[in-house]
DNA sequence: TGTCCTTCAATACATATGTACCTAATTTAG
DNA sequence: CTAAATTAGGTACATATGTATTGAAGGACA
């Protein structure tokens, strides 16, 4: 049944696939898995993999090669899911519950979204890996001091920054001290977004 | 659409690939393919495959069984214009085009979301003010270690931690070395959600 | 302690499977 | 219409792959 729980040795395994399965978006075959594993024979990985089904983890089609699903949890149809999720949660929880309407940011014509590689932005919280929702920039003149930007340098190519405004001057600083600061006549610089949110998926 | 435009033969193989693939949830032998266009022959599967992927439709890991993958496409949400650097060095946008798809996270039935306050995850970066989409969670011993989840321990409210289980105890693990990790009996826990995601307004 | 279950090694086997090659029929493009 | 590209049939082959078997070692638990 769902949720007997496992030994190490089929935890192990277990959490392997979800990764492997997460990012190559297909099975491992056996000889994969012993391999991952560490083993020199794929014997005890077949036995993992019979207990995992048995034990409702996994599933695939016998005599079939890497047709191995993993038994997803299901969230949906599960009635008593429904009433926490509901009515249980507000009470669970004492601080008063907003409402995230993604579908209003959505709304707003022209958002984009960029990936983020590196980690300057580090002190804003902002992760290598993370998503950034950027909001077209028109008039760059209005952009207050302090709003994280993404713009591009002549140069130096399009970095996501913290845009401050020093006369004629643009200087745009990383949440990272081991970054430099960069100071640039506002002509040359061409700021394309500013952040209208961070977006992780896990 | 990707790529360039089908012949009616690969668009009949293509589209009868998605109906396999969104059913199985695992990609089709050639053999499989073969008998479902009616063919007595693997070589023309072979041929279509061969153009569908020259075509930038598919892609598979040669020599592998069953390792067939579709290029999928834009449905809707956020464009994801590509890559930006948030480190010193130069790295423009990318080719690369994906699609930041919020629609099909709010169609997780369930979903819900927390307001954080305070900083005890601020190392995993989470910080205050943040929102967390948590995915409701009925099974909390199926929780890979690691998982960030709300949970209600007796005693000390609701709060958000990494979750490890360590035998019949849980362990929940702020990310602040200020704070010093929780152990309690997996009984006593509550494990209310699991994050699917941080979302930031700015 | 002793028993049962799990894990591991080593080997073996049948076949599922990707791939290659050749030829002919069919479709498409010019 | 002609030539090229695509599709199709047939066959063959190496091996990737799931599976079975046997024996031994380790671990949990009463």
């Amino acid at each position: 049944m769902p949720g007997e729980s496992l030994t190490t040795a089929q935890q192990e395994l277990y959490d392997w696939l979800v990764d492997f399965i997460e990012d190559q978006h297909h099975s491992p075959s056996i000889r994969q898995m012993m391999q991952a594993m560490g083993l020199r024979s794929p014997a005890p990985i077949q036995s993992r993999l019979r207990h995992l089904q048995e034990k409702g983890w996994i599933k695939w089609q016998e005599g079939q090669a890497r047709t191995l699903q993993l038994i997803e949890e299901s969230i949906s149809g599960v009635p008593v899911l429904g009433a926490i999720a509901a009515g249980g949660l507000v009470e669970t929880f004492d601080d008063v519950q907003e409402t995230l309407d993604l579908n209003s940011v959505l709304q707003l014509k022209g958002l984009f979204a960029l990936t983020v590689n590196g980690d300057s932005m580090i002190d804003s919280f902002i992760a290598d890996g993370d998503m950034v929702l950027m909001e077209p920039v028109n008039d760059p003149s209005r952009l207050r001091n302090g709003t994280v930007v993404s713009a591009m340098v002549p140069g130096l190519g399009t970095t996501l920054k913290h845009f401050f405004r020093d006369g004629s001057l643009v200087r745009l600083e990383a949440a990272n001290t081991a970054y430099e600061p960069i100071e640039i006549e506002a002509e040359q610089v061409h700021v394309q977004g500013k952040l209208a949110a961070v977006w992780r998926k896990t």
